[in-house]
Parts: structure tokens; sequence; C-alpha cells
DNA sequence: TACGACACATAGTA
DNA sequence: GTACTATGTGTCGT
């Protein structure tokens, strides 16, 4: 799915702006019988970012709503993240932020946090930890385009951590009643001002692919799949994301996506992973390792994708979110799924690749496609991303 | 059946 | 190795 807009962006001078919404979930989806699935008490993390074309820095923008022709002038763009029924648009579904304290902490709203294109400053991710923080918090002015605050200039990326479905999908594993599935949306807002009645309008948005939200543990599911091999070991890595399949990320493309269709078989990596607990050990998993990570510098990793920079190597996230391209062809894996995905099942942290504005290629996913080989990178990673 | 709360297990880190 | 933290998941009651 491309990015649906409300209205249109344009320049001072009248330039019309194309609005790229990125959006990619690092964690705690994985590829069941075809379908985009994750529990609904495990966290998923969810990184987004937007970029403009073209890109004037310290140029006014402004907003023009759909059947409209009053601009307003933008102070800021915000991102956030929601999710909606898939086929209904209008129903929401609440999605809740918990602190590491998790029950014991307070839970939120993901909120609006603003930020930069990604085409204009390089700029590193953030958003760990801070629950709320970000979000209301400077509110920087925008008008020149962004920035403008001195030192603390916004980021062009965040990083919602800890997310999970207010509530799980209806129907599953009923095999026979319709199963619902959700999408996730990651929404563009901007910040009007006192110029409208609600200051902050939402002006674009893009959704993934429609997803399973499992309200129950994962032993519940197990049974359920028959097909399935035994399990193999599949480790996932304990926190980091379990898991990801690998094999999903493939997948990915042509699933998420919006390949659709292709993909044959799937299944619960889990089956494996739960198999074994995790272990880590499975495979080389490498890759990302300790460079990687630390690399990262982020205390908590997984915000950091340097792949991306590097991107070959890393993994290829998840792109649930579609996006136009899909990069690669999909992966074949047909048969060998089964170990395919255990291996998978580990997938990297990385995902997008840091789209850094360098990279910054027209279309948000060409730069982490890059990875040509990222296959089997991929592997070695310990989770799934699926990039919106 | 799904959800919330509690509790335990495991991996990672200090 | 030990303690602590973060997170995944099992279980129970509703």
């Amino acid at each position: 799915m491309s990015v649906q807009t409300s209205g249109s962006l344009q320049y001072e001078n009248g330039t019309p702006i194309k609005v790229d919404i990125t959006g990619t979930v690092d964690k705690g989806f994985f590829l069941a019988e075809g379908e985009w699935t994750c529990y609904r008490r495990n966290y998923m993390t969810c990184a987004c970012s937007y970029s403009l074309h073209p890109h004037y820095p310290g140029t006014i923008v402004h907003f023009i709503p759909q059947g409209s022709s009053q601009p307003y002038q933008v102070y800021g763009l915000y991102m956030s993240i929601s999710a909606v029924v898939a086929d209904n648009d209008q129903q929401t579904i609440e999605l809740v932020q918990h602190t590491p304290k998790r029950d014991k902490g307070p839970t939120s709203k993901p909120e609006k946090v603003l930020l930069l294109p990604k085409n204009s400053v390089p700029s590193h991710h953030v958003g760990m930890y801070n629950d709320n923080s970000t979000a209301s918090g400077a509110r920087a002015v925008y008008q020149d385009g962004y920035g403008g605050q001195g030192g603390g200039q916004p980021p062009t990326e965040h990083t919602f951590e800890r997310i999970q479905f207010k509530q799980a999908t209806q129907n599953n594993g009923k095999r026979r009643a319709a199963q619902q599935y959700y999408h996730l949306m990651v929404e563009l807002w901007a910040d009007l001002g006192s110029s409208t009645a609600d200051k902050f309008v939402k002006i674009a948005y893009r959704k993934s692919e429609k997803m399973i939200v499992r309200g129950r543990s994962p032993g519940h599911y197990q049974s359920e799949k028959r097909r399935s091999h035994s399990g193999g070991p599949g480790g996932s890595s304990g926190t980091l994301g379990s898991y990801g399949a690998l094999g999903i990320s493939d997948f990915s493309h042509s699933g998420l996506l919006g390949g659709s269709s292709t993909y044959n078989g799937s299944y619960d990596p889990r089956g494996s992973v739960y198999g074994t607990p995790r272990s880590h050990d499975v495979s080389a998993e490498n890759t990302m390792t300790s460079e990687d990570d630390k690399s990262m510098g982020h205390n908590k990793s997984y915000l950091y994708y340097p792949g991306s920079m590097y991107d070959s190597s890393q993994s290829r996230p998840l792109e649930m979110f579609a996006s136009r391209n899909d990069h690669e062809s999909p992966p074949a894996q047909s048969s060998t799924d089964t170990k395919v995905k255990s291996e998978y099942d580990i997938t990297p942290r990385v995902f997008q690749p840091p789209l850094g504005d360098s990279r910054r290629p027209p279309g948000p996913f060409e730069a982490k496609t890059t990875s040509g080989g990222y296959y089997p990178t991929i592997l070695s990673s310990p989770s799934t991303s699926l990039t919106l």
C-alpha cells in the first residue's frame, strides 16, 4: 500500500511536495500460514520516518486539505502509529505502549513524535524509551522547514517500542469463521498551529499488510499447526525478536508488501521456535552480532540499524507495509521453508536500513534492498522487521 | 473466546 | 558466577 494522503503539501512558492512514509516493524511478527501474525501480548517495535520530494530545507511548507484551496502553514510534521480493522478503516484498534516495567509501569498510547524528513538531516534513531516524552515534547518550530532548533534537532526517524495491540483479531484459530485482520498504520500529522481548530491534522498515512493478532499464548496455537513440522529448534532470540522468521522477511516482500501472492509455505516459524525455546544458538546468527549491535550504540540496541548503511548487510526487513517496489524477488522458499524459517526465526533486527539520508532514494525501500545478499544475512539476525 | 493479572523462565547485561 | 532487567509465555479467573 502506498501512502494515502488527505490533502496536499506544497512549498511557499507553490511547488508540490510528494510525501513518502516508511514504517518498519522490527519484531513481534512472523508468518503463520501465509499471514502476518503476532501475539497481542508480545511487544513489537515500529520504526517510522518520512521523506519529502522535492526537499527544500528551510522553505516554509503549506498544507492544503483535500477539497479545499486554503493553505495552512505547517509548523512541524509528526508521526504516530495506529491500527485499524482491515475491512473497516473506521474501526480503530488501540495500541498501547508499555514501559520496561510492564504491568508495573504506566501504559500509554503511541503519541505523535516530531520528526524531520528523512531526506533532511541525518540522524539517529531515537526513541527508545521515552514513552511519551518525545511526543509532545519539544515542539519545535518547523517553519522553515525543519529544524530550527539548534542543537536539538528532531530526529528523522522514531521507533515506537514495546507496542502491543489492545485487542486481538476476531476468530483467530477458528478456521471456519471469517478471520478478522488488522492493518498497522503509520500516520503523518501536520502541526498547523492555531490556524485551525485542530492543531494537528493527519495529512498522510501508510497501512501495512493485513495481519492477525492472536490473543492467546503461543502454546494454544501450536497444536493447530499441523503442518508443521517438528519443531525445530528455532530459536528465537529471546528478547530480540522472536519470531521473526526470516523467511518471513523474504516473503515479506511479497507478502506484506504487495506482493502478495506467492507465498507458499509458511507456517509458523514458531513451531520451531517454540519447540526449543529460545536458543540462540541456532545458527549463526550472528551476523549481526556484536559488532553491529554494539555499534549501534544505543543501549538498547534495537533501534539502530547499521545495516542499512552498510546495506547489504543486514537484513531485510519485512516489509509489511507496502512499498512499491518489491525489490527482490521473492526468495524462494518453498520447501525448505521449514528450515528456512527456523533459521530465520531469527532475523535481524536491523531492518530498515537507515534510510539515512544519504541513501534516500526515492523510495524507501530501495535502499534496503540493496542487499542483494541479504538473505544470508538474514538468517542470522534475530528479529524480523517489516517495512511499511 | 478474549482479556487482564500474576507468575515463572530465559536471555542479556551489569 | 550472581543479581538485575527485559521480555516471552503459561495459567487462572472473569
